[in-house]
RNA sequence: CGGGGAGUGGCUCAGCCUGGUAGAGCACCUGGUUCGGGACCAGGGGGUCGGAGGUUCAAAUCCUCUCUCCCCGACCA
């Protein structure tokens, strides 16, 4: 029996002033968790307990499909170096030597390990699929650590691993993730929708997050209320409607026309009495060369991307079409002496674009989809005060290649029906994804098929962000007084508050009520502090336990009150009753 | 990394501009009165004012450097 008089439950009047949303506000009030530094936090007693409850429901969802495994937090470098992903990823890795001076780093995930085990104990495709997960702590040197626990630098992270020999097989072992993460997240109690998402630098392959809307959240999530669209900013597409092309003038060829101090797209659109639509938005970007020494090291790269007029490039997408490079925006100096033109009048003609990304001589030319098919446009001249009308893409320049660079915006059409789409931010708590090939062949992994050929095991990779989940929970339901978490996560079921302890009956009562929920198998929290009533009340309201149960001056007509968190609702219930009442409002208890 | 903000008892903050004995509320300890929505009275403990250096007779306060934390942008569970 839990006893609050004996606990440490630090609980808070006030908010720490560094906590912006209700998650962290109310974890920190709450006394489930405490800050160390940036992006760390302590677990209390009631945090811990609400995560333990947590990684119980994965893990027991999780026994079902795949078997559990527990993998070193400390890799070497070797390991890192074999996937290539120790220089990949940057300062993002927590690096450290031992003893010796040999390198090592704290895994930000685990696909190296896993597969490194795979490549040494998987030999035949008898041997397949496997499906293996652990739930441990991962370590990223975030840029920005924020919100509480929402993003951190140290964290629990439910991760698995597939193996098959086929396409096939992994469709199966992803649909089995897919189904699994639907009831851990139903049984977590969190309001959540599956979403297509942008599946990074590596492509093609197919990838789902599970979101749970938030204002809180860091996503953006694009979705349609009509059918069951939903995707990432960074994936999503709006069906384009037509546009008016613009009527050839004079020969059909390109024209020069003088725009006189007219440099942005509106002021030129205006200026020539056409829309937006029928204008090329000319973005000059640069890749930034690697300072890196030998191999790696690469020289500056300009890229230059048309858009519409009226569209916003998505950086994400860009940097997806761009295998994974970053850009920033060129500067006029730059732009004057790559293509001889001022800033402002840039444009695709008359420029030796590159014919691949690997050609690394030329610049860059990325056209968005929107202008494929194009006729008729108006762009910069490459000099100052002139644009040109006439452009078709595809007949007039020859770009290095097309992409779906824009960015959707809220009211778009839907690509599947049509209706208005919408957005809104959310946190990521799930991400299922096809991975392919990418470590079985960096690894050098192999099995023998059927045929006695050596073929690489296909992988995917799927995460659950354990303290995401609480978080998530903690965001969906909250008010002025504290939150509410769903049974099967709180730390507690049900807190029986004892008004008065010095009065003896109520005292007594408490005590054999909390005694008799908990051979029922419930989660019991007695507060049997020595406070006032309010104190308890306030402290109950603050803590996420879903019931609490009022001992006070009715037990003498032996009634108490039971009072549910989330809607206030508060019932007299008859002292013998009360097992029978959370058997119904809270099934039977799961100890029993 | 770029931009913005903040560091003063455990928590929330005032004091800083205009240098002169470090404050309030809450929390904590003791005693008493209370006891259904963060009680009251009396007494009490606790702070090198993030750190270093400088200016000054004198620095929480002015100057320089530095560390840490939070927020906004590029990455991700």
């Amino acid at each position: 029996m839990h006893r609050w008089s004996q606990l440490f439950i630090p609980t808070l009047r006030e908010a720490p002033a560094d906590a912006e949303v209700a998650s962290h506000k109310y974890l920190v009030r709450a006394g489930y968790i405490r800050q160390l530094a940036a992006g760390l936090y302590s677990y209390l007693f009631l945090g811990q307990r609400s995560l333990n409850k947590v990684m119980a429901i994965v893990r027991e969802e999780m026994d079902r499909i795949g078997q559990e495994f527990y993998l070193p937090a400390l890799h070497p470098r070797e390991l890192w170096e074999a996937s290539g992903r120790w220089t990949v990823m940057g300062d993002n890795l927590f690096r450290l030597k031992d003893r010796k001076g040999a390198d090592l780093c704290l895994g930000m995930t685990h696909e190296e390990n896993m597969t490194e085990i795979a490549r040494k104990e998987l030999r035949s495709y008898k041997q397949l699929p496997q499906i293996w997960y652990q739930i441990q702590s991962k370590f990223r040197d975030e840029p920005r650590p924020r919100s509480g626990l929402l993003r951190v630098r140290q964290f629990m992270m439910k991760d698995s691993y597939s193996f098959d020999i086929d396409d096939a097989g992994l469709e199966v072992s992803y649909r089995k993730h897919r189904a699994t993460y639907c009831r851990i997240f139903d049984r977590c109690g969190l309001n959540y929708l599956i979403i297509e998402a942008h599946s990074g630098a590596m492509g093609g392959s197919q990838s789902e997050e599970f979101m749970v809307y938030t204002p809180a959240g860091e996503d953006q999530v694009v979705s349609c209320a009509s059918c069951k669209y939903a995707a990432n900013l960074e994936k999503a597409t709006s069906k384009l409607e037509a546009v008016q092309e613009l009527a050839p003038e004079g020969d059909g060829k390109p024209l020069e026309v003088h725009t006189p101090g007219q440099k942005t797209i509106e002021e030129v659109a205006r200026y020539l009495g056409v829309s937006p639509k029928n204008k090329i938005k000319t973005l000059a970007l640069m890749i930034d060369g690697s300072t890196g020494n030998g191999a790696h090291a690469s020289t500056s790269r300009g890229v230059v991307v048309l858009m519409r007029g009226d569209h916003q490039l998505n950086e994400a997408k860009l940097s997806t079409a761009l295998a994974g490079k970053e850009t920033r925006p060129m500067q006029e100096e730059e732009i004057r002496q790559l293509f001889k033109s001022p800033a402002g009048f840039l444009g695709p003609l008359g420029i030796d674009w590159s014919k691949g990304l690997d050609d690394v001589a030329k610049p860059i030319l990325l056209v968005d989809t929107a202008l494929q098919g194009r006729a008729n446009l108006i762009a910069g001249a490459n000099k100052e005060d002139y644009h040109v009308k006439n452009i078709t893409p595809g007949k007039d320049f020859q770009p290095t290649g097309y992409a779906d660079l824009r960015s959707v915006a809220t009211g778009d059409p839907c690509p599947n029906c049509g209706s208005p789409l919408r957005m809104d931010t959310a946190v990521e708590v799930g991400h299922i994804f096809k991975l392919g090939y990418k470590y079985a062949e960096s690894m050098n992994a192999r099995v023998l098929d059927k045929n006695g050929k050596e073929v690489m095991p296909i992988m995917g990779c799927y995460g659950i962000g354990i303290e995401r989940i609480l978080t998530a929970a903690i965001e969906q339901s909250n008010d002025e007084n504290g939150f509410w978490l769903p049974p099967q996560i709180a730390p507690f079921e049900v807190v029986v508050t004892a008004t008065n302890v010095s009065d003896e009956k109520i005292r007594v009562t408490a005590e054999s009520i909390a005694q008799s929920l908990e051979s029922a198998g419930y989660d019991v929290l007695l507060d049997d502090r020595d406070e006032r009533p309010g104190v308890k009340f306030k402290d109950a309201d603050l803590v996420g336990i879903p019931f609490r149960v009022n001992v006070g001056k009715k037990v003498t007509e032996d009634r108490v009150e039971v009072v549910q968190r989330s809607t206030r609702q508060s019932q007299d219930v008859s002292i013998a009753a009360i097992t029978d009442y959370f058997r119904q409002n809270l099934g039977p208890g799961r100890r029993t």
